[in-house]
DNA sequence: ATAAATGCAAACGCTTTGCAAGTTT
DNA sequence: AAACTTGCAAAGCGTTTGCATTTAT
């Protein structure tokens, strides 16, 4: 297990307020991949006077640090996660929009190889995959 | 090679402006994933008359009817290409904003064993690759 | 003390929409 | 003729930002 968000924050020297200290607590306790809204109602339970703007503001850092990763799964909001958790992918169930993560290592190998093949060096992926649930044998 | 958008289209039986003909056309004639100003801009050295409004609601019907695809590759804009076209995943040059476009049966493959193996019946999925290009061994 | 962060509300940028006028079938 | 589409401008929505005030260092 890596260092705690709030570690990580201390040690790239950021300013600690209050309202940074609720977010980033958010987050270590999200094991989600929470929106800006989501995270803001979060925050409240713990600060009530927390503003959007500040959670805006705190995340967009947070991200550009590299302290989190930003994802879209397509409905426009922009959803936050810790980026020193394992790195994984997501599948995303279409009927329920319930996110599922998992991690292989022969695709992760594979996308580097493509890129290579392509002249890149791989810096970065998205993988997302849709689907529904694979309906068992006696129903439907 | 399947039938062309417009005849799709027609299949359809959507109505056919003169207004959607331009969309359509633009799109048939597009390799890259213009987003809806760059379409718009190619629809007007066609119809110079034609509103951004229609542009919108166009590509946004094409898309529910599964004729076209839409993509975000991260900057916030919608894009959009023929969906019939051969499927591919893409690979984005951080550097330059580049899309190049390849198609791996591997990947496929894997891909639906793991949703499988997650319960799942894959319906779709979104990979994009992004990555530096690699530097010939004399510079740098 | 000072440089930076907050909250508010206004502004932004992309996208959608209500409506009157114009088109397609 | 009836049902639908267009263009315009206004509204929506998530996100960002200017500014006066508050806070961390």
């Amino acid at each position: 297990m890596s260092e705690s968000l709030l570690k990580r924050c201390q040690s790239v020297g950021i300013r600690l307020t209050e309202q940074r200290r609720v977010v980033i607590r958010v987050l270590e306790n999200s094991a989600d991949h929470p929106n800006v809204v989501e995270v803001h109602v979060r925050a409240l339970q713990i600060d009530p006077q927390i503003s959007i703007a500040t959670v805006y503001r705190t995340v967009k850092l947070l991200e550009e640090l590299g302290l989190l990763e930003k994802y879209d799964f397509g409905d426009g909001l922009s959803r936050y996660e810790d980026a020193e958790r394992e790195h994984h992918d997501h599948l995303i169930d279409i009927k329920s929009g319930q996110v599922f993560e998992f991690c292989n290592e022969q695709l992760e190998t594979l996308q580097v190889g493509i890129a290579k093949r392509l002249g890149f060096e791989l810096r970065g992926h998205r993988l997302e995959l849709y689907g529904v649930p694979l309906k068992k044998k006696q129903n439907e």
